[in-house]
DNA sequence: CGGGTTCTTGACTATCTTCAACGAAAGTGG
DNA sequence: CCACTTTCGTTGAAGATAGTCAAGAACCCG
Protein backbone atom coordinates (compact mmCIF):
# COMPACT_ATOMS: atom_id res chain seq x y z
CA UNK A 1 0.00 0.00 0.00
CA UNK A 2 1.30 3.55 -1.23
CA UNK A 3 -0.32 6.23 -0.53
CA UNK A 4 -1.43 7.70 -3.86
CA UNK A 5 -3.21 10.77 -4.95
CA UNK A 6 -6.58 9.27 -6.59
CA UNK A 7 -7.21 10.86 -9.80
CA UNK A 8 -10.01 11.84 -12.32
CA UNK A 9 -8.43 9.43 -15.51
CA UNK A 10 -8.45 5.90 -13.87
CA UNK A 11 -10.44 4.36 -11.15
CA UNK A 12 -9.64 4.39 -8.03
CA UNK A 13 -9.39 0.26 -7.62
CA UNK A 14 -5.95 -0.09 -7.39
CA UNK A 15 -5.41 -3.42 -5.90
CA UNK A 16 -5.24 -6.81 -7.33
CA UNK A 17 -8.57 -8.32 -8.14
CA UNK A 18 -7.88 -12.25 -6.93
CA UNK A 19 -9.71 -14.41 -9.78
CA UNK A 20 -12.53 -16.41 -7.79
CA UNK A 21 -11.80 -19.87 -9.19
CA UNK A 22 -7.63 -20.21 -9.42
CA UNK A 23 -8.20 -23.87 -8.17
CA UNK A 24 -7.72 -25.28 -4.79
CA UNK A 25 -6.38 -22.96 -2.51
CA UNK A 26 -2.71 -23.02 -0.85
CA UNK A 27 -2.31 -20.33 1.32
CA UNK A 28 -0.03 -19.89 4.15
CA UNK A 29 -0.28 -18.71 7.28
CA UNK A 30 2.44 -16.02 9.14
CA UNK A 31 2.27 -15.19 12.90
CA UNK A 32 3.24 -11.69 13.77
CA UNK A 33 6.44 -10.97 13.80
CA UNK A 34 7.50 -13.67 11.34
CA UNK A 35 9.54 -12.56 8.69
CA UNK A 36 8.60 -13.71 4.98
CA UNK A 37 12.28 -12.64 3.37
CA UNK A 38 15.29 -10.60 3.51
CA UNK A 39 16.80 -8.06 1.44
CA UNK A 40 19.36 -10.34 -1.15
CA UNK A 41 17.07 -13.58 -0.83
CA UNK A 42 16.45 -15.16 -3.73
CA UNK A 43 12.74 -14.45 -4.98
CA UNK A 44 11.12 -18.41 -5.02
CA UNK A 45 7.31 -16.58 -4.94
CA UNK A 46 5.34 -13.77 -4.59
CA UNK A 47 2.71 -13.44 -2.15
CA UNK A 48 -0.83 -11.75 -2.26
CA UNK A 49 -2.02 -10.54 0.85
CA UNK A 50 -5.33 -12.12 1.51
CA UNK A 51 -5.75 -10.91 5.12
CA UNK A 52 -3.21 -9.40 8.18
CA UNK A 53 -0.24 -6.34 7.29
CA UNK A 54 3.04 -6.86 6.14
CA UNK A 55 6.00 -4.07 6.64
CA UNK A 56 8.36 -4.20 3.55
CA UNK A 57 11.77 -1.93 4.70
CA UNK A 58 14.45 -0.85 3.28
CA UNK A 59 17.91 0.33 5.46
CA UNK A 60 20.83 2.50 4.91
CA UNK A 61 24.01 1.42 6.23
CA UNK A 62 23.63 3.89 9.53
CA UNK A 63 20.08 2.86 10.71
CA UNK A 64 18.40 5.42 8.56
CA UNK A 65 15.30 3.48 7.63
CA UNK A 66 12.37 3.80 4.99
CA UNK A 67 9.31 1.74 4.96
CA UNK A 68 8.77 1.57 1.58
CA UNK A 69 4.96 0.27 2.06
CA UNK A 70 2.75 -1.78 4.19
CA UNK A 71 1.06 -5.17 2.72
CA UNK A 72 -3.13 -4.63 2.93
CA UNK A 73 -4.99 -7.37 1.41
CA UNK A 74 -5.24 -6.92 -2.07
CA UNK A 75 -1.64 -6.14 -2.46
CA UNK A 76 1.24 -8.42 -3.64
CA UNK A 77 4.72 -8.18 -2.11
CA UNK A 78 8.03 -9.78 -3.36
CA UNK A 79 8.43 -8.82 -6.88
CA UNK A 80 12.25 -9.56 -7.90
CA UNK A 81 14.72 -8.09 -9.77
CA UNK A 82 17.50 -9.71 -11.05
CA UNK A 83 15.94 -12.49 -8.88
CA UNK A 84 16.89 -10.97 -5.77
CA UNK A 85 14.41 -9.59 -2.95
CA UNK A 86 15.26 -5.89 -2.48
CA UNK A 87 13.96 -5.01 1.01
CA UNK A 88 13.55 -6.96 4.24
CA UNK A 89 9.51 -7.88 4.68
CA UNK A 90 7.70 -8.91 8.09
CA UNK A 91 4.63 -9.58 8.94
CA UNK A 92 2.30 -7.05 11.39
CA UNK A 93 -0.45 -8.91 11.58
CA UNK A 94 -1.07 -12.21 11.42
CA UNK A 95 -1.74 -12.79 7.65
CA UNK A 96 -3.18 -15.03 5.23
CA UNK A 97 -1.24 -15.52 2.00
CA UNK A 98 -1.44 -17.43 -1.35
CA UNK A 99 2.02 -17.31 -2.89
CA UNK A 100 2.54 -17.68 -6.40
CA UNK A 101 5.65 -19.23 -8.17
CA UNK A 102 8.07 -16.34 -9.21
CA UNK A 103 7.72 -18.54 -12.54
CA UNK A 104 4.30 -17.53 -12.96
CA UNK A 105 5.31 -13.90 -12.84
CA UNK A 106 7.90 -14.37 -15.64
CA UNK A 107 6.82 -17.24 -17.99
CA UNK A 108 2.74 -17.11 -19.40
CA UNK A 109 3.47 -21.19 -20.04
CA UNK A 110 2.21 -22.65 -17.48
CA UNK A 111 -1.11 -20.19 -16.58
CA UNK A 112 -1.38 -17.41 -19.02
CA UNK A 113 -4.08 -15.42 -16.62
CA UNK A 114 -2.07 -15.62 -13.69
CA UNK A 115 0.94 -14.54 -15.51
CA UNK A 116 -1.24 -11.42 -17.13
CA UNK A 117 -2.50 -10.64 -12.99
CA UNK A 118 0.88 -10.53 -11.60
CA UNK A 119 2.13 -8.29 -14.64
CA UNK A 120 -0.46 -5.71 -13.87
CA UNK A 121 -0.28 -5.98 -10.46
CA UNK A 122 3.62 -4.89 -11.05
CA UNK A 123 2.86 -2.17 -13.40
CA UNK A 124 -0.21 -0.87 -10.96
CA UNK A 125 3.04 -0.92 -8.44
CA UNK A 126 4.82 1.66 -10.38
CA UNK A 127 2.28 3.55 -10.97
CA UNK A 128 1.47 3.66 -6.98
CA UNK A 129 4.97 4.10 -6.68
CA UNK A 130 4.94 7.12 -8.85
CA UNK A 131 2.65 9.08 -6.68
CA UNK A 132 3.82 7.79 -3.18
CA UNK A 133 6.96 10.21 -5.08
CA UNK A 134 4.84 13.28 -5.06
CA UNK A 135 3.96 12.86 -1.53
CA UNK A 136 7.19 11.90 -0.14
CA UNK A 137 8.67 14.57 -2.24
CA UNK A 138 6.07 17.58 -2.15
CA UNK A 139 4.03 17.58 1.19
CA UNK A 140 4.17 18.87 4.13
CA UNK A 141 4.27 16.53 7.37
CA UNK A 142 0.06 17.53 8.21
CA UNK A 143 -0.54 16.37 4.72
CA UNK A 144 1.51 13.45 4.92
CA UNK A 145 -0.10 12.15 7.92
CA UNK A 146 -3.73 13.39 6.72
CA UNK A 147 -3.09 11.48 3.25
CA UNK A 148 -1.97 8.17 5.47
CA UNK A 149 -4.79 8.25 7.16
CA UNK A 150 -7.05 8.69 4.20
CA UNK A 151 -5.78 6.25 2.28
CA UNK A 152 -5.94 3.86 4.87
CA UNK A 153 -9.44 4.93 5.92
CA UNK A 154 -10.83 4.26 2.35
CA UNK A 155 -8.93 0.81 1.55
CA UNK A 156 -9.26 -0.67 4.86
CA UNK A 157 -11.71 1.36 6.95
CA UNK A 158 -14.35 0.01 8.59
CA UNK A 159 -17.49 2.06 7.89
CA UNK A 160 -19.33 3.02 11.40
CA UNK A 161 -22.36 5.03 10.20
CA UNK A 162 -21.00 8.85 9.56
CA UNK A 163 -17.48 7.93 10.79
CA UNK A 164 -15.13 5.39 9.67
CA UNK A 165 -12.77 3.49 11.75
CA UNK A 166 -9.00 2.75 10.91
CA UNK A 167 -6.54 0.56 13.02
CA UNK A 168 -2.88 1.26 12.72
CA UNK A 169 -1.07 -1.80 13.66
CA UNK A 170 1.91 -0.12 12.84
CA UNK A 171 4.43 2.02 15.64
CA UNK A 172 4.53 5.49 14.56
CA UNK A 173 7.97 4.96 14.11
CA UNK A 174 6.53 2.80 11.31
CA UNK A 175 4.60 5.80 9.72
CA UNK A 176 7.37 8.13 10.36
CA UNK A 177 9.54 6.12 8.51
CA UNK A 178 7.01 5.91 5.55
CA UNK A 179 6.59 8.85 5.11
CA UNK A 180 9.76 10.26 5.89
CA UNK A 181 9.01 11.86 9.18
CA UNK A 182 10.19 11.66 12.96
CA UNK A 183 7.81 9.53 15.24
CA UNK A 184 7.40 12.92 17.16
CA UNK A 185 6.07 14.99 14.02
CA UNK A 186 3.68 12.03 13.59
CA UNK A 187 2.60 12.13 17.00
CA UNK A 188 2.15 15.90 16.73
CA UNK A 189 0.24 15.79 13.48
CA UNK A 190 -2.23 13.36 15.22
CA UNK A 191 -2.67 15.67 18.24
CA UNK A 192 -3.52 18.30 15.80
CA UNK A 193 -5.91 16.56 13.54
CA UNK A 194 -7.43 15.61 17.15
CA UNK A 195 -7.64 19.36 18.25
CA UNK A 196 -9.45 19.99 14.98
CA UNK A 197 -12.07 17.59 15.31
CA UNK A 198 -11.26 15.61 12.18
CA UNK A 199 -10.32 12.82 14.39
CA UNK A 200 -10.55 10.62 17.64
CA UNK A 201 -8.17 8.77 18.77
CA UNK A 202 -10.09 5.59 20.78
CA UNK A 203 -6.61 4.64 21.35
CA UNK A 204 -3.13 4.33 20.10
CA UNK A 205 -3.64 1.57 17.44
CA UNK A 206 -7.13 3.05 16.46
CA UNK A 207 -8.06 6.37 14.92
CA UNK A 208 -11.76 7.37 14.31
CA UNK A 209 -12.34 9.78 10.95
CA UNK A 210 -14.48 11.99 12.30
CA UNK A 211 -14.55 14.55 9.04
CA UNK A 212 -13.51 12.03 6.09
CA UNK A 213 -13.81 15.35 3.95
CA UNK A 214 -12.30 17.24 5.72
CA UNK A 215 -9.32 14.70 6.07
CA UNK A 216 -9.00 14.68 2.21
CA UNK A 217 -9.01 18.86 1.55
CA UNK A 218 -5.98 18.85 4.20
CA UNK A 219 -4.17 15.77 2.65
CA UNK A 220 -4.23 18.39 -0.29
CA UNK A 221 -3.19 20.88 1.52
CA UNK A 222 -6.72 22.86 2.08
CA UNK A 223 -5.81 23.71 5.43
CA UNK A 224 -8.54 26.03 5.40
CA UNK A 225 -11.19 23.72 5.27
CA UNK A 226 -10.15 22.60 9.32
CA UNK A 227 -11.80 25.00 10.87
CA UNK B 1 16.74 7.06 -13.66
CA UNK B 2 15.88 6.84 -10.31
CA UNK B 3 18.82 7.97 -7.37
CA UNK B 4 19.35 4.25 -6.19
CA UNK B 5 21.68 3.16 -4.01
CA UNK B 6 23.86 0.66 -4.67
CA UNK B 7 24.21 -2.27 -2.77
CA UNK B 8 26.98 -5.24 -2.55
CA UNK B 9 23.98 -7.51 -3.05
CA UNK B 10 23.27 -6.90 -7.08
CA UNK B 11 24.97 -6.17 -9.68
CA UNK B 12 25.20 -2.34 -10.32
CA UNK B 13 24.25 -2.39 -14.20
CA UNK B 14 20.82 -1.32 -13.59
CA UNK B 15 19.36 -0.56 -16.71
CA UNK B 16 18.28 -2.22 -19.88
CA UNK B 17 20.20 -3.80 -22.08
CA UNK B 18 19.42 -4.05 -25.77
CA UNK B 19 19.62 -7.35 -27.54
CA UNK B 20 22.01 -6.87 -30.16
CA UNK B 21 20.02 -8.10 -33.54
CA UNK B 22 16.22 -7.33 -32.64
CA UNK B 23 15.72 -7.09 -36.70
CA UNK B 24 15.78 -3.68 -38.14
CA UNK B 25 16.16 -0.95 -36.14
CA UNK B 26 12.60 1.29 -35.88
CA UNK B 27 13.88 4.05 -33.96
CA UNK B 28 12.21 7.48 -33.89
CA UNK B 29 13.59 10.52 -33.33
CA UNK B 30 12.13 13.61 -31.11
CA UNK B 31 13.17 17.09 -30.65
CA UNK B 32 13.75 18.77 -27.29
CA UNK B 33 11.01 20.33 -25.99
CA UNK B 34 8.41 17.44 -27.48
CA UNK B 35 6.01 15.54 -25.90
CA UNK B 36 6.14 11.68 -26.19
CA UNK B 37 2.64 11.83 -23.86
CA UNK B 38 0.52 13.36 -21.45
CA UNK B 39 -0.69 12.20 -17.99
CA UNK B 40 -4.29 10.00 -18.94
CA UNK B 41 -3.02 9.31 -22.38
CA UNK B 42 -3.88 5.69 -23.65
CA UNK B 43 -0.32 3.81 -23.73
CA UNK B 44 0.33 2.86 -27.44
CA UNK B 45 3.61 1.83 -27.32
CA UNK B 46 6.73 1.79 -24.97
CA UNK B 47 10.03 3.48 -25.34
CA UNK B 48 13.80 2.72 -24.83
CA UNK B 49 15.93 5.72 -24.73
CA UNK B 50 18.80 4.84 -27.31
CA UNK B 51 20.12 8.70 -27.08
CA UNK B 52 18.81 12.31 -25.45
CA UNK B 53 17.38 13.00 -22.59
CA UNK B 54 13.68 12.88 -21.10
CA UNK B 55 11.81 14.47 -18.02
CA UNK B 56 8.40 12.39 -16.41
CA UNK B 57 6.31 14.70 -14.06
CA UNK B 58 3.53 14.40 -12.49
CA UNK B 59 1.45 17.53 -10.99
CA UNK B 60 -0.37 18.24 -8.29
CA UNK B 61 -3.50 20.36 -8.73
CA UNK B 62 -2.10 23.21 -6.95
CA UNK B 63 1.16 23.36 -9.04
CA UNK B 64 3.60 21.46 -6.60
CA UNK B 65 5.63 19.16 -9.32
CA UNK B 66 7.53 16.27 -8.83
CA UNK B 67 9.79 15.06 -11.27
CA UNK B 68 9.31 11.18 -11.56
CA UNK B 69 12.85 10.41 -12.93
CA UNK B 70 14.70 11.58 -15.86
CA UNK B 71 15.09 8.91 -19.30
CA UNK B 72 18.33 8.33 -19.70
CA UNK B 73 19.99 5.54 -22.40
CA UNK B 74 19.07 2.25 -21.23
CA UNK B 75 16.16 3.55 -19.14
CA UNK B 76 12.66 2.16 -20.84
CA UNK B 77 9.52 4.67 -20.24
CA UNK B 78 6.35 4.50 -20.37
CA UNK B 79 4.83 1.37 -18.18
CA UNK B 80 1.10 1.61 -18.59
CA UNK B 81 -1.32 1.20 -15.36
CA UNK B 82 -5.00 0.37 -16.45
CA UNK B 83 -3.88 1.13 -19.95
CA UNK B 84 -2.74 5.07 -19.27
CA UNK B 85 -0.04 7.18 -18.69
CA UNK B 86 0.28 8.07 -15.32
CA UNK B 87 3.21 11.11 -16.00
CA UNK B 88 3.77 13.44 -18.58
CA UNK B 89 6.76 13.15 -20.44
CA UNK B 90 8.43 15.35 -22.26
CA UNK B 91 11.84 15.42 -24.21
CA UNK B 92 15.07 17.52 -22.44
CA UNK B 93 17.74 16.70 -25.12
CA UNK B 94 16.65 15.33 -28.30
CA UNK B 95 16.40 11.59 -28.49
CA UNK B 96 16.65 8.84 -30.33
CA UNK B 97 14.23 6.00 -29.34
CA UNK B 98 12.82 2.61 -29.60
CA UNK B 99 8.87 2.01 -29.36
CA UNK B 100 8.15 -1.32 -28.60
CA UNK B 101 3.62 -2.11 -28.50
CA UNK B 102 2.14 -2.07 -25.46
CA UNK B 103 1.22 -6.04 -26.68
CA UNK B 104 4.57 -6.59 -26.39
CA UNK B 105 5.10 -5.80 -23.00
CA UNK B 106 1.39 -7.71 -22.08
CA UNK B 107 1.92 -10.94 -24.02
CA UNK B 108 5.40 -13.02 -24.96
CA UNK B 109 3.00 -14.50 -28.26
CA UNK B 110 5.15 -12.51 -30.79
CA UNK B 111 8.79 -11.89 -29.21
CA UNK B 112 9.03 -13.89 -25.82
CA UNK B 113 12.17 -12.77 -25.97
CA UNK B 114 10.98 -8.76 -25.86
CA UNK B 115 8.35 -9.73 -23.75
CA UNK B 116 10.48 -11.08 -21.01
CA UNK B 117 13.33 -8.24 -21.46
CA UNK B 118 10.49 -5.42 -20.56
CA UNK B 119 9.15 -7.59 -18.12
CA UNK B 120 12.72 -6.96 -16.19
CA UNK B 121 12.51 -3.58 -17.22
CA UNK B 122 9.26 -3.15 -15.32
CA UNK B 123 10.71 -5.36 -12.17
CA UNK B 124 13.53 -3.31 -12.68
CA UNK B 125 11.84 0.16 -12.28
CA UNK B 126 9.93 -1.07 -9.20
CA UNK B 127 13.60 -2.13 -7.29
CA UNK B 128 15.21 1.61 -8.54
CA UNK B 129 11.87 3.21 -7.20
CA UNK B 130 12.21 1.67 -3.80
CA UNK B 131 15.49 2.80 -3.25
CA UNK B 132 14.91 6.14 -4.64
CA UNK B 133 12.06 6.15 -1.46
CA UNK B 134 14.75 5.52 0.75
CA UNK B 135 16.38 8.89 -0.84
CA UNK B 136 13.58 10.88 -0.45
CA UNK B 137 12.55 10.33 2.37
CA UNK B 138 15.39 10.09 4.55
CA UNK B 139 17.99 11.87 2.90
CA UNK B 140 19.24 15.50 3.65
CA UNK B 141 19.53 18.34 1.07
CA UNK B 142 23.17 17.87 0.61
CA UNK B 143 22.59 14.14 0.55
CA UNK B 144 20.08 14.32 -2.15
CA UNK B 145 22.36 16.14 -4.47
CA UNK B 146 25.40 14.38 -3.64
CA UNK B 147 23.59 11.32 -4.30
CA UNK B 148 22.12 12.72 -7.51
CA UNK B 149 25.43 13.42 -8.72
CA UNK B 150 27.18 10.51 -8.13
CA UNK B 151 24.46 8.71 -10.11
CA UNK B 152 25.06 10.87 -12.87
CA UNK B 153 28.70 10.40 -13.05
CA UNK B 154 28.20 7.01 -12.94
CA UNK B 155 25.60 6.52 -15.90
CA UNK B 156 26.38 9.00 -17.92
CA UNK B 157 29.38 10.45 -16.92
CA UNK B 158 32.68 11.16 -19.56
CA UNK B 159 35.76 10.40 -18.41
CA UNK B 160 38.32 12.96 -17.93
CA UNK B 161 41.54 10.83 -16.73
CA UNK B 162 41.03 11.82 -12.91
CA UNK B 163 37.67 13.28 -13.38
CA UNK B 164 34.50 12.64 -14.42
CA UNK B 165 31.85 15.14 -16.55
CA UNK B 166 28.58 15.42 -16.15
CA UNK B 167 26.21 17.63 -18.49
CA UNK B 168 23.23 18.70 -16.33
CA UNK B 169 20.60 19.52 -19.02
CA UNK B 170 17.79 19.93 -16.91
CA UNK B 171 16.56 22.69 -15.06
CA UNK B 172 17.53 23.19 -11.57
CA UNK B 173 13.78 23.00 -10.42
CA UNK B 174 13.48 20.20 -12.51
CA UNK B 175 16.55 18.91 -9.89
CA UNK B 176 14.80 20.60 -7.31
CA UNK B 177 11.60 18.89 -8.28
CA UNK B 178 13.37 15.24 -8.53
CA UNK B 179 14.90 15.69 -5.12
CA UNK B 180 11.89 16.85 -3.21
CA UNK B 181 13.75 20.28 -2.95
CA UNK B 182 13.22 24.05 -3.92
CA UNK B 183 15.78 25.44 -6.07
CA UNK B 184 17.37 27.86 -4.08
CA UNK B 185 18.33 24.75 -1.92
CA UNK B 186 20.18 22.86 -5.04
CA UNK B 187 21.74 25.99 -6.41
CA UNK B 188 22.98 26.46 -2.94
CA UNK B 189 24.02 22.67 -2.07
CA UNK B 190 25.81 22.65 -5.47
CA UNK B 191 27.63 26.12 -4.47
CA UNK B 192 28.30 23.77 -1.45
CA UNK B 193 29.92 21.24 -3.06
CA UNK B 194 31.94 23.57 -5.64
CA UNK B 195 33.12 25.63 -2.43
CA UNK B 196 34.53 22.07 -0.94
CA UNK B 197 36.53 21.43 -3.66
CA UNK B 198 34.63 18.24 -4.68
CA UNK B 199 32.99 19.60 -7.73
CA UNK B 200 33.56 22.30 -9.97
CA UNK B 201 31.24 23.91 -12.03
CA UNK B 202 31.89 24.77 -15.17
CA UNK B 203 29.24 26.52 -16.54
CA UNK B 204 25.47 26.36 -15.67
CA UNK B 205 24.65 23.23 -17.40
CA UNK B 206 28.19 21.05 -16.92
CA UNK B 207 29.28 19.64 -14.11
CA UNK B 208 33.16 18.34 -13.07
CA UNK B 209 33.54 15.85 -10.51
CA UNK B 210 36.88 17.05 -8.49
CA UNK B 211 36.69 13.98 -6.25
CA UNK B 212 34.16 11.37 -6.54
CA UNK B 213 34.74 9.34 -3.69
CA UNK B 214 34.14 12.20 -1.81
CA UNK B 215 30.85 12.91 -3.47
CA UNK B 216 29.73 9.09 -3.16
CA UNK B 217 30.67 9.30 0.86
CA UNK B 218 28.58 12.66 1.14
CA UNK B 219 25.88 10.78 -0.58
CA UNK B 220 25.60 8.72 1.48
CA UNK B 221 26.06 11.09 4.68
CA UNK B 222 29.85 10.79 5.74
CA UNK B 223 30.23 14.41 5.55
CA UNK B 224 33.33 13.66 7.63
CA UNK B 225 35.67 12.87 4.28
CA UNK B 226 34.64 16.88 2.82
CA UNK B 227 37.36 18.81 4.05
C1' DC C 1 22.11 44.21 -28.17
C1' DG C 2 18.09 44.06 -25.27
C1' DG C 3 14.57 41.62 -22.66
C1' DG C 4 13.24 37.75 -20.33
C1' DT C 5 14.33 33.79 -17.98
C1' DT C 6 17.19 31.15 -14.95
C1' DC C 7 20.61 30.92 -11.39
C1' DT C 8 22.85 32.49 -7.28
C1' DT C 9 23.16 34.76 -2.99
C1' DG C 10 21.48 37.01 1.26
C1' DA C 11 18.34 37.82 5.08
C1' DC C 12 14.64 36.12 7.37
C1' DT C 13 11.12 32.69 8.64
C1' DA C 14 8.82 28.39 9.12
C1' DT C 15 8.88 23.70 9.58
C1' DC C 16 10.64 19.85 11.18
C1' DT C 17 14.11 17.61 14.02
C1' DT C 18 16.60 16.89 18.21
C1' DC C 19 16.96 16.38 22.95
C1' DA C 20 14.71 15.57 27.12
C1' DA C 21 11.16 14.30 30.32
C1' DC C 22 7.15 12.04 31.52
C1' DG C 23 3.18 8.94 31.16
C1' DA C 24 0.98 4.97 29.06
C1' DA C 25 1.20 0.51 27.33
C1' DA C 26 3.14 -3.89 26.80
C1' DG C 27 6.19 -7.63 27.99
C1' DT C 28 8.47 -10.62 31.63
C1' DG C 29 9.16 -13.39 35.44
C1' DG C 30 8.05 -14.56 39.95
C1' DC D 1 -2.11 -12.24 38.47
C1' DC D 2 0.66 -8.67 39.96
C1' DA D 3 4.96 -6.05 40.31
C1' DC D 4 8.71 -4.75 37.68
C1' DT D 5 11.03 -3.41 33.60
C1' DT D 6 11.20 -1.88 29.11
C1' DT D 7 9.38 -0.03 25.17
C1' DC D 8 6.40 3.26 22.96
C1' DG D 9 3.90 7.55 22.61
C1' DT D 10 3.17 12.35 23.77
C1' DT D 11 4.56 16.87 24.87
C1' DG D 12 7.74 20.84 25.54
C1' DA D 13 11.75 23.70 24.58
C1' DA D 14 15.56 24.66 21.76
C1' DG D 15 18.03 24.25 17.56
C1' DA D 16 18.90 23.17 12.66
C1' DT D 17 17.63 22.59 8.14
C1' DA D 18 15.29 23.92 4.34
C1' DG D 19 11.86 27.26 2.56
C1' DT D 20 10.39 32.00 1.36
C1' DC D 21 11.07 36.47 -0.28
C1' DA D 22 13.86 39.61 -2.61
C1' DA D 23 17.60 41.42 -5.38
C1' DG D 24 21.27 41.14 -8.47
C1' DA D 25 24.11 38.34 -11.82
C1' DA D 26 24.53 35.16 -15.50
C1' DC D 27 22.66 33.15 -19.31
C1' DC D 28 19.74 32.59 -23.43
C1' DC D 29 17.18 33.92 -27.45
C1' DG D 30 15.48 36.49 -30.95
Amino acid sequence: MYVTIPTDHYAPSYHFKPRVSRGKSTEVSFKAGAYLYFEGDAVERLYEVKSGVLRLTRLLEDGRRQVISFGYPGDIVGFPASGLHHTDCDVLVDARLQPYSRAALESGANDPQLHQDLLEAALREISAMQDHFLMLGRKSAAEKVASFLSVLAERVGDDMGNYRKISLPMSRADIADFLGLTTETVSRSLTQLRKAKVIAIENIHTVIILRPQALLALSDGHQDMVA
